[in-house]
DNA sequence: GAGGATAATGTTGTATACAAGTACACAATA
DNA sequence: TATTGTGTACTTGTATACAACATTATCCTC
């Protein structure tokens, strides 16, 4: 599986270095304990180290790889890893929607409701990479609207291992034709009548089921994938 | 206000770099929309820009400048900012506590009281850079204990400039005599109380008071050094 | 053959060099 | 005067070079 090369548009060789290696370490491609050089990396890539240690302090701070004196040793997610992100995402989204419920939100409505309906239409094109994509695009201008600028910043922090672990569950499920594509997409529009409604215990309730299931896909197809890559 | 030397014992330029700039953009000693140069910084250092480009991306993570094309834009710490990240601490020690609540955790009470122990003592001989340090480790520990690696992420994201803000304000109660270091040493062992009693709605509710009172003092310490230097 | 000194190799951290692009001043021109 | 073109200085991104240290292999000694 490769990273999207329309998403790389612009971005320098640090930042493409670290999309490519983060997508083999999260669908395990990469595995756990695998020792990185920058020398390696650079050699790999074709470039110089400058760019790769650029990329590894990425996929440190991302806690996908752990910085020794001699080389870079991989992490990878595990399940717990997957839990605790969800444990993440869910905290952030409940605190945005809590402070969303006191304020004017038609117009985040109303995207929110454009994004669902490209998500529809790439599922009926098959185009699992732009499904994944405005999946994760749903939730953050979701956060975006919340205006709470450290919260955003957790957010980023996980973003890209969010996008990575999408691609890769996406992807299987959309091969795997287990029809699980519209009740997600119907676990969406389920958000976005909440916000409407503007009840916070219903938004809480919602997005905590919401997570609930999609932790478990993402679990089983992230992990699976893995043992698919042994 | 000069980082403490010891604290830099082992680390790379690229490390101390960002120490010493962090702590002048959280006291103020760098204002906000400074454009940063990595010649500049690497010319007032004496290194090369490497370490700096290291320095700046940490610095970046962290939320406390934006990086763009010509020049890093300091972004500095505002009173939203003091407000946000205490939303986040809230979340984080609020979450660990729920999660030590079910589980044996005796060893970590005799940890955090041997710490107020060394956080009175620090008081006693007027040495505000321990105790900031002391305040910072009893949190710290605490969080490692819960065992959460993403909230653990979270909080190394937030730490330094937590720690940057807690040296800052310490001083600034320390040297301004106002006698809030007894109550601020009684607001940590009515956590340790709460983590005894084992009530996790209590516990919520101490933290709450805890960080309440907390931010307004370093909203209060940190804007008005803020205002001093300028 | 076993163990230890030692050389060779590989690693990171830092410095320097170069290339591509941007901003800005300044002058020439309409 | 306003505008446009140009040169210059500065910026980042990347490549390369070097130093200090860690690891590993080798060879020598016993």
């Amino acid at each position: 599986m490769q990273y999207p090369a329309s998403w790389l548009q612009g971005a320098s060789l640090g930042e493409k270095i670290a999309c490519e290696l983060r997508l083999k370490i999260v669908s395990g491609t990469i595995k756990p304990n695998t020792i990185l050089s920058e020398n390696q990396i650079a050699d790999e890539f074709g470039t110089s180290r400058s760019p790769v240690r650029e990329a590894l302090k990425t996929l440190f701070t991302e806690g996908l790889i752990r910085l020794e004196r001699m080389g870079a040793v991989v992490l990878g997610l595990t399940s717990k890893d997957i839990e605790e992100i969800y444990d993440v995402r869910f905290f952030i989204e409940t605190f945005i929607l809590e402070r969303l419920s006191k304020v004017q939100h038609e117009n985040l409505v109303t995207a929110l409701n454009q994004i669902i309906d490209k998500m529809e239409m790439a599922a009926k094109h098959h185009d699992f990479i732009e499904f994944a994509y405005q999946d994760l695009h749903f939730h953050e201008i979701m956060i975006l609207e919340g205006d709470h600028t450290r919260i955003l910043h957790l957010w980023n922090n996980i973003r890209h291992i969010v996008l990575a672990a999408l691609l890769v569950a996406t992807e299987k499920r959309f091969t795997a034709e287990t029809h699980e594509i519209k009740p997600l997409i119907d676990k969406h529009r389920l958000i976005v009548s909440a916000l409407v409604l503007n009840d916070s215990s219903y938004m809480k309730q919602v997005i905590q089921k919401h997570f609930e299931d999609t932790r478990h896909t993402v679990n089983n197809t992230v992990l699976t994938h893995k043992v698919h890559e042994k």
